[in-house]
This record gives C-alpha cells, sequence and structure tokens, in this order.
DNA sequence: CATGAATGAGGATTCATTCAT
DNA sequence: TATGAATGAATCCTCATTCAT
C-alpha cells in the first residue's frame, strides 16, 4: 500500500541525543504533537508505535508508560484536540452578544480557524484516513459532479456571478457532507422514512442553495 | 481491542458444503457481498482475509485468485456499491422531468432509499470505520449539542412545533457534516480565508435554518 | 526477490488455442522443453507450475498427469538432457580412434558444443545446485564416469601406481569442475567457439593428467 | 518432500532458557552460525525462518529486526563466511615467500583448510547456486582475482602474448571450477588431509597453467 | 526516568496439488 | 483427454507490547 502514503510526517524536531528527566508536561505534548503528525499522515492503523516512538524523540517503553497502548495515545491525541477545538468555539461563542446567529458565525470562524491552523488535528478527528483510498476518488467526483450539476442548475448560470464552477463544486461538497451525516444519524435513529430523511435534508439545504441567487 | 468489534457480522449463509465448481460468475457477487458484510462490521484494517473467506464460505486463495489482493478485493466492493448507488440515483433523477429541484429531490430520495437498503454499503462508502472510535462519542456529541443549542436558540422553542429535540439534533449533524466537508474541500483549496469559508457555510445553511421557523 | 529474475523466458510459442486430443508422445517433448526454459530462466524453486503450464500452453492437469509432480517434471527434463548432453558425448567418443587424448578431446568439443547450443540445459543441469538433487546422482556419476575411463586411460593403468582408481575418480571431478566453470565463464563471453573453448580446458589440464604418469 | 532433507541440522546448542537481554555482538553470530547450519543443511529455499529461529534459539523477530530478510539473513552468512575465507587466503598467502607457484600452494592449502573446517560454509558457499545470488558476485570475484593474480604471475607477463587478461580470468575460473569440484568429492572422501587435497590439485593443473607460459 | 532487546500472535500471500465437469 | 475451479498448508513478515537493565 505504497501509494497510500499521503505525505512522510514531517520528520518532527526530534532533538537528537533525547534529554533524560524530561518532566512528564513537557515531554508529554511533545509526544502528542508528534503522534499528530503521523496520526495524521498515515491514518491510525498504519501509523506503528515504532514510528511515532523515532518521530518524537522517545522510547517505545515512554509511549507505554505515558499513555498504556496504541489507542490510549491515539485517544488522548483525540481528546486533548477536541478539548482545544471546543475551548476556542465557546470562547468565541461566548465573545458573542446573545445573537444566536452572531454566535454561530463566531463558532464558526474559531472552527475554521482551528481547522486551518491545525490541519493534522482536523485530518485525525474528521477526516477518514487509514483506508486505501485513493481509487475511490473517481467514484466519489462522479457523486460530487451529479449533485454539482444539479445545485448549479438551481443557482442558475446567470445569476452565478461570483463564484464560477468551483463554487458549486464546494457547494456540493457540503450537501453531501450533510446527507452523509444525516445519514449516519439515521443508521441510529432507523424509524424513519427515506422520505422524511430527504424532507429534512432538503428543509435544511434547499433554501441555502436557492438564497445564492439572490441578494440576502 | 475485543471490545471494538461493534457487532459480529451477520455470519452469512456460506453454506458449509461449499459447493465446488461454482461459476465465476455466481461466486463472485457472493464473495463481495459477504466482504461487503465483514467490511462495514470491522473496517478494513480490521478485517482479514481469513474471516471474509470463512464467511464467504469460500478458501482465502479464492479470494485472491479473483480479486488479487486485499485491497482488490476492498476496492472492487467499494466500486461496486458506488456504481449501484450512482446507478440508481441517475435513474431516480432521469425519471423526474426538467426541474432541477425535482431532479434533487428525487437523487435525495434514491440516496435515502439506498442507504436504508444497503446499511453495509453505506458504512463502507461514507463511514469512518476501523478506527477505535467508540470513546470518541463523548466528544464529538459535546460538539454536536455546542451547534444544536445554537440552532435551537435560532428556530426558537417556541415555534419548533413538530420537531422537537430530535430534530434539532439532526439538524446539528447535517450541519456539522457540511462544515466538516466544506473544511475537507477546503484543505484542498487553501487560498481562502477562514471568514470566507464560514460564509460559504452559513450563506448555504442559515437561510435552511431559518426556514424551520416559517412555514416554508 | 524481483532481482532474481535474470530474464524473462522466451514466452514460448504456447499455441493459443491448445490443441485437444494431440498424442503424448508430441506433447511431452514440448512441455518438457518449456520447462526447461522456464527452469533455466527462474530455477527450480523460482519456477511455478502455473508458469510452466502456461508456458507450455497446457493446463496445469496435464502437467501433473504427464509427470506427477514439480520434482517430477524436474527429473524428466534434467534426464532427458543428460542423456543428450551424453549420448553426444558417447558419439564423439566412439568416432575418435583409439587415442585417449583424441577422445577426450572429441568429448570436450561434444561438451561444448552441447552447452552451446542447449544454454538452457547447461544451465539447469550444471548451474543450479541446492535442489532435489539427490536422484540426479546415476546420471552425474555416468559423465564422471566418462571422463574419468578417459583419464585412467591416460594416466596408464600401469603407471598409476599409488593412485588407484580413487584418483581417478578425484582427477575426473577436478576435470569436469573445470570444464564447467570455463563452460560458466564461456556463457558470459559468447564470442568463442566451442573448439576454442576446448583448447583452453586441455591446454590447462592435459599437461597435468600426463604429469600423473611421470615423475614430476 | 520429506525425504530431501539430507541430514537434520544438528539441532544446535539452543540454550532452552534463551536469556534475554544479550548483547547484540554476542547473539548476532550465534544467529549466523546457526542459520548457516540450516542454510547448509537445507539449501535457501527449503530453510525457513521459523526453523532457523527455532534452532538459533531465538524468536523470528529478533532474525528479522538483525537482519531485515531472510535474503538479508542469507547474504549475512555468505558475507561473513567469503570474508572469513579470504581473509584466511590471504593471510597465508602472503605468508608465503614471493614465489607465486609457492603463494598459490599455501593459498590452496587454507582454501582446503578452511573448507575441511568448515564444512557448512562450503556447503552454502559453492555448492548453492539458483539463489538470490546476484550481489554475492563481488565476493566471488574477489577470489578469482586472487587466484587470477597468481596464475598471472606464473604465466609470466612478459610471455602472455596473445591471451591477456581475459585468458588469466578463464584460468582462474577454471582453476576455482577444479577445486570447488575437488573439494565437493572431498566432502564425501573425508580422510584426506587438506594438504593431500591441494597436491592432488596442484599435480593436476600446475603443470597445465606453466605450460602456457612455454610452447608445448 | 529511560531504553535496548526480545517476543507472541496474527496477517497477507503463494503454491503445489486435486476435484468435478 | 483436458481443464476451470478450488484448497490445505506453509512462508515471510510486522507490530503492539513487555522485560531487564
Amino acid at each position: 500500500m505504497a501509494s497510500a502514503r499521503p505525505d512522510d510526517p514531517p520528520a518532527g524536531q526530534a532533538r537528537p541525543g533525547g534529554q533524560r528527566k524530561v518532566p512528564r508536561a513537557v515531554r508529554e505534548p511533545q509526544m502528542l504533537e508528534m503522534a499528530g503528525r503521523v496520526f495524521a499522515a498515515r491514518g491510525f492503523h498504519e501509523s506503528s508505535m515504532d514510528e511515532i516512538a523515532e518521530a518524537a524523540g522517545v522510547s517505545k517503553p515512554m509511549l507505554y508508560s505515558y499513555f498504556g497502548s496504541k489507542e490510549g495515545l491515539y485517544f488522548a491525541y483525540v481528546n486533548s484536540a477536541y478539548r482545544e477545538l471546543i475551548g476556542a468555539i465557546d470562547q468565541a461563542v461566548e465573545s458573542a452578544g446573545p445573537d444566536p446567529e452572531e454566535q454561530l458565525r463566531l463558532g464558526t470562524i474559531a472552527y475554521y480557524a482551528y481547522v486551518g491552523e491545525h490541519r493534522d488535528a482536523f485530518r485525525v478527528l474528521f477526516r477518514e484516513t487509514g483506508v486505501p483510498g485513493s481509487e475511490l476518488a473517481s467514484q466519489r467526483n462522479r457523486l460530487v459532479r451529479r449533485v454539482g450539476a444539479a445545485l448549479e442548475a438551481i443557482v442558475g448560470a446567470a445569476e452565478a456571478r461570483a463564484g464560477g464552477p468551483v463554487d458549486t463544486e464546494a457547494l456540493a461538497e457540503g450537501w453531501i457532507g450533510a446527507a452523509r451525516s444525516l445519514a449516519d444519524w439515521w443508521l441510529d435513529h432507523p424509524d424513519l422514512s427515506a422520505e422524511a430523511m430527504t424532507d429534512r435534508l432538503l428543509g435544511l439545504m434547499l433554501r441555502g442553495v436557492r438564497g445564492f441567487c439572490t441578494p440576502s
């Protein structure tokens, strides 16, 4: 599965020498950081404790002494990342006034700001990695293009002044993401019909799509 | 990681006798079907060819002779599933008239119908499996609840007549899914600011959310 | 072990249609010939019955029905090759007069002529060891005895005071080893004739053989 | 192919307790030694890492951690053996005076002495071909060049009018082939000393080499 | 605190070989 | 006769995990 290595994790600053007696409070974040890079680059299963240990400039027994197991390390990383993300969002929301829409806007900015600054964390938290996915792109793209075409037709080529094709692609991605998540949720609430799910999705998204035609 | 096995794949009908000399055209779909079940239940990496072979009532060398490798098998399944899904959507879209919104509606129904009837395929195609995910739920849910609260506030508890809390949760899931997908797309188009991404997401979703307050 | 593939075996004439009902006397040599090519190119262990069957344009069960096993096929090939080689040498020796040195010379020419015309056979016969070789001993010994007889005649039973039969056998082994190595070297310097190779070998060895008669 | 197991490799001293924490410098030669026994007894392909590991009283992952792969282990063994052999020969040659024939004689004695004391190494080095051998070429060539140099000195650069370097190389190949075959034969007639073997080889070959100087 | 050394367990893959047609 | 389909049995190799220092 050589092709699955997206990009080798950026080698890390692993101070060669590896000081001894570094206090836990210092070493732990270092290890988490490097673990995150490796997890992001390789996915959970393709990451080996060996590589993480080396990247972090630590010996494997250290990893185990700190985190207990590979999963423990993974959870520790995911948790800390989630905590950071949610913390950032909470702070942004609090800094907003009482207007829920403003809260949503600032929270979303915080979300994207976090994603922009912590690509690795985002990859680990939200992206499907660790599955031989490269060849799936073509099929996935067909789906995106299908949806994109329909959305473009709705938006209307004429009115789509600023955006152009790229915009519609992003729209389609968002649409599919929402559809997927709703379906995901549906799997745990199976007492609804496909039509009901469709109503929900359209109810949520269609106005927004239409809105791109007319000035808000 | 014994606890990570979500639910044992439904055992399959693997006729113990395992007929010999079944023509290829018959055996291949059987194998794909069972492979799908196992992949859906365990994820790619946790699925072993041994288990798949046993579930399919076939010997491992058959799997290799038909699909070449574990990845080959995975791709074969994913491809056939994607093909089915896209085929179903295309058919639905064609059966719709020229109205793009109607196309979108029927396509979406087809999508959910497919998901409803092929849970395994959906899991393999769209769900991140194969990562020790169970314990992440709590964190993820905090995020959903944050968004859900904001959305609920917008929708207004008073006006949320029919939906109730579940609806808002679904809404939040959809929102997060869209946000995630847009972020995913952003990773490949990094020349936009976090604010620009936020504008996109709000532009797409906010109207829809608002719409839940007022009769469409 | 990709680097071990010296040169892909020359693809063979495997008639695509694969006639049915070909009499054994015709098919068997075809199969042996192709088997030899593959064995020579890959070595015994790296050759798969699949590849041989395909190269010979036959199905694997045919191979088994004719030769019983992979080793059976290998032995059949080696045997037939040895038989050819020894036959050629015998004929050359007989065509020589009674002079043992002339016999040796003509026999050696025949040896190199055979090697030159049947590179594959040479490779299989003399290059590969580390192979289920025990049963080949009989054939090999015939070759040793041939050479040994000629050498003994040269040395002269009368003068061979100290050495006795064992000595001549050792002599023959040494002779054959040198001949083999020179042939090996010839494979990489193919611009010499069989006669030239024979001159080299005789020039190197004959004096020594003669020397065993007279006090050094 | 049960009958193909010539003689089970001599079981080794693999202390059942298998000490832990043996330093690498100690364990590596142990492993090589046992690997050599197994390779000699079975040949490369018939030797399994499982068996070697067990014979060496080590776990398989150790083998891989030390040598990387089965081929790596094989090369490591062959290399060390070649180095030893060539070292012994070099030392003997240096201890000889300036006379090339004496050098050849002492070198040959060293060769047979080594073979007599390291049967396993000899078997692996010279019996097995048809083995991932490409990288062995360099070592083999060193041996050829050693012998070639001595022969060339005997022949005399001055008199070697026609032949040139290639000839000497062929001569050396022939010499080594004869030496190897005699050693091979010696393995089955072990009641001779290394000196006796040397006498035989020199008696057979030396006159021929000398003959290249003077018109026959 | 920190690690070099070691392993149990299991996974993907291949191949000689044989039915059933 | 001839073969497409099928498999049991290994083999190489990797990895999370743990002693002993």
